[in-house]
DNA sequence: ATATTATACTACTATTTTAGTAGGAATTAT
DNA sequence: ATAATTCCTACTAAAATAGTAGTATAATAT
């Protein structure tokens, strides 16, 4: 049970930009080179950040990416959902329909447990909340 | 972020025997049919079930498997490291030495959380738990 | 003894998902 | 104009997943 490098890399490229302040647009090659991502990969999973809201970008010589709103304004379970489409451990903890058993499904119901867990403490934290949360307490000025 | 099948299967085949009581071994073939896996996968899942201790086998005519121990002695986060290796969602966060910045990572504080979310509910509830915990409220009358 | 029923073991394979790579088009600053 | 940058689409290599297949071994029934 492993979230894909989208969402790892997703998530480290907008705390990336959260952390840099908002000062003008960050290069993708600077997220990418700062996060050791490869930058045409990155290049990809902006456009998916950006269609959901997250990010906005400039585009020509001296353009780049930046948040689109504040980061306390950023619910990291809403970028989950956009990075991993669904945060779900089985198909039919969504989907009951997906197995014939699931209305009566011991093991559902532990799955659905899960699940829950997984989505309280995501829907708990904004990105905000994640560049509180480093060691060092590192302050945070971002320029709206 | 899914579970595999190996784990869905697993847990479904031990909720089995749980289910049926502990009245002699039950078949691998009416497991498999019970829950709908294929006979020759789930046998593959049993060896791992059985070699970590959960469930123990008798071979040839008239055998089958059955649970190892109590299913309130089944702990479930013990079963899902076996089927399921870690239940991590990234590697850094069992192994630091996996990424540099894992020292000072605020998305490595994220995915430390949400496993901590996970394996708490997987370390409160045995399989005796799921049994009970299904609608209706079934009785286990497990004979050990 | 022999046939039957079952698990045990080992190896192979098809499919799907993941994680990229590649190349050019569009846009903007200088 | 030129350089720098995002945007868009398509392709591809590698790994993981979910099986299938065949034979060996063990226990039981007759």
């Amino acid at each position: 049970m492993k979230l894909s490098t989208r969402t790892r890399y997703g998530i480290r490229a907008i705390l990336e930009l959260a952390m840099s302040g908002n000062k003008g647009p960050l290069q993708l090659k600077i997220i990418a080179q700062r996060q050791d991502i490869s930058v045409k990969y990155l290049e990809q999973l902006m456009v998916v950040l950006k269609a959901a809201g997250f990010v906005r970008s400039v585009r020509g010589a001296k353009g780049g990416y930046m948040l689109a709103k504040a980061p306390d304004q950023i619910e990291l379970i809403n970028v989950l959902y956009c990075l991993e489409g669904t945060v779900t451990t089985v198909e039919c903890v969504e989907n009951k329909d997906y197995c014939v058993r699931a209305a009566d499904c011991a093991a559902r119901d532990l799955w659905v447990k899960v699940q829950n867990a997984i989505e309280d403490v995501l829907k708990s934290m904004t990105l905000q909340d994640l560049v509180n949360g480093t060691k060092g307490n590192k302050t945070l000025n971002y320029q709206i």
